[in-house]
DNA sequence: ATGACTGCAAAGAATTTGCAGCAGA
DNA sequence: TCTGCTGCAAATTCTTTGCAGTCAT
C-alpha cells in the first residue's frame, strides 16, 4: 500500500491525477528492477490480459504513455520498425535493435563515446541524440 | 535520352525491370545533385502532381521504393516521427532531425567520431549504426 | 510465352480524435 | 463543483495485400 502512495505522489508531482488506470499502469511500469521496453500496444495486451474485470481502453494507454513521457518518466526510442517503443530507463543511453526479433537492448551511455559532433544549425539547439545499433544474426 | 538508358541499366543491373513507372521514379530520385529526403507519401504527391495523364498508384510507389532500398539505391532513416523516411544518399552518414518542421539534414560521416562502442551480443553482428541528432528551436 | 510488375480497391496496423459521462481535487 | 480523465467508437494516416490484367524480356 505504501507503494500506491508513492506512485500517486509521483504522478501528482508531475501534474498528473493519480486515477485508477494511471496508478495501475504506473505500478506495472515502474515497480520493476530491470529496464523495460515496450510499445503501447504490447503494454495494452500485457496489462489487460491480467485484468478480469474492467479493461483499460487503448485510448487511455496512449494518453497515459504520452503523459508519462512528457513528464519524463518514459523515454521514446527510435527503431527501424516504424513503431513507437518506450523505455522505462530515462537516463541517457543508447540501444541495440535486433532486426530479427524486434527487441531492444540497452547500451549504457558510457559505452559509447562520441568524440565530436557537428553544431546544430543556426537558431537550433540539440535536444538529444539517438544512437541505434542495428544487429542481425551472425550467419548473414 | 542517354539518361534513360543509364537509368534502365542501373535498374536492370539490380535485377529490376525498367518499367515506365520505375524509370519515372528513378529519374526523379537520382537525377539530382543534392541529397533528397522523403517519405513514400511525399514522393507520391510530388511525382503524381506533375503527371497530367496516368498517375502512378500508391502501391507502386511502395513497391518501387522498397525495391530500390533492397537494391541499395536508397537508405531508410529513423526519425522521431513514426514514419519511414528515405534518403538518396546511401553512403554512411548521419542526420539532424528538426522536430519542428520534421525535416532531415545530412551530417557527413566524418563529422561524427564514435570512439568506441560495445560488441554485439553473442551470435549477432552489427549491421549498421543510426545516429539521429534531434534539434529544436533556440528559444526552448 | 512467361514471369514480373502495376493498379485498384480493400484490408490492416497503429494511432488520434470527439465527446458524453465519470471521478479526483 | 469543476476541470481533467476515461472510454468508446469512429476517423485518420500510413502501409500492405490479393488479384486480374499488362508489360518487359
Amino acid at each position: 500500500m505504501k507503494k500506491n502512495i508513492k506512485i500517486a505522489d509521483k504522478l501528482r508531482s508531475s501534474g498528473l491525477r493519480p486515477t485508477k488506470q494511471r496508478v495501475h499502469i504506473a505500478k506495472f511500469l515502474f515497480h520493476r528492477e530491470k529496464t523495460f521496453h515496450f510499445t503501447v500496444e504490447q503494454l495494452d495486451h500485457m496489462i489487460n490480459s491480467k485484468i478480469k474485470g474492467e479493461k483499460i481502453s487503448a485510448a487511455t494507454f496512449y494518453n497515459t504513455v504520452h503523459a508519462f513521457k512528457k513528464a519524463g518518466h518514459l523515454k521514446e526510442i527510435l527503431t527501424n520498425n516504424n513503431k513507437s517503443y518506450f523505455d522505462t530507463h530515462t537516463g541517457a543511453h543508447y540501444h541495440f535493435f535486433d532486426l530479427k526479433n524486434k527487441k531492444l537492448i540497452d547500451i549504457e551511455e558510457d559505452l559509447i563515446k562520441i568524440k565530436e559532433f557537428p553544431k546544430a544549425p543556426k537558431g537550433k539547439v540539440i535536444k538529444d541524440i539517438d544512437v541505434v545499433i542495428n544487429i542481425e544474426s551472425d550467419s548473414h
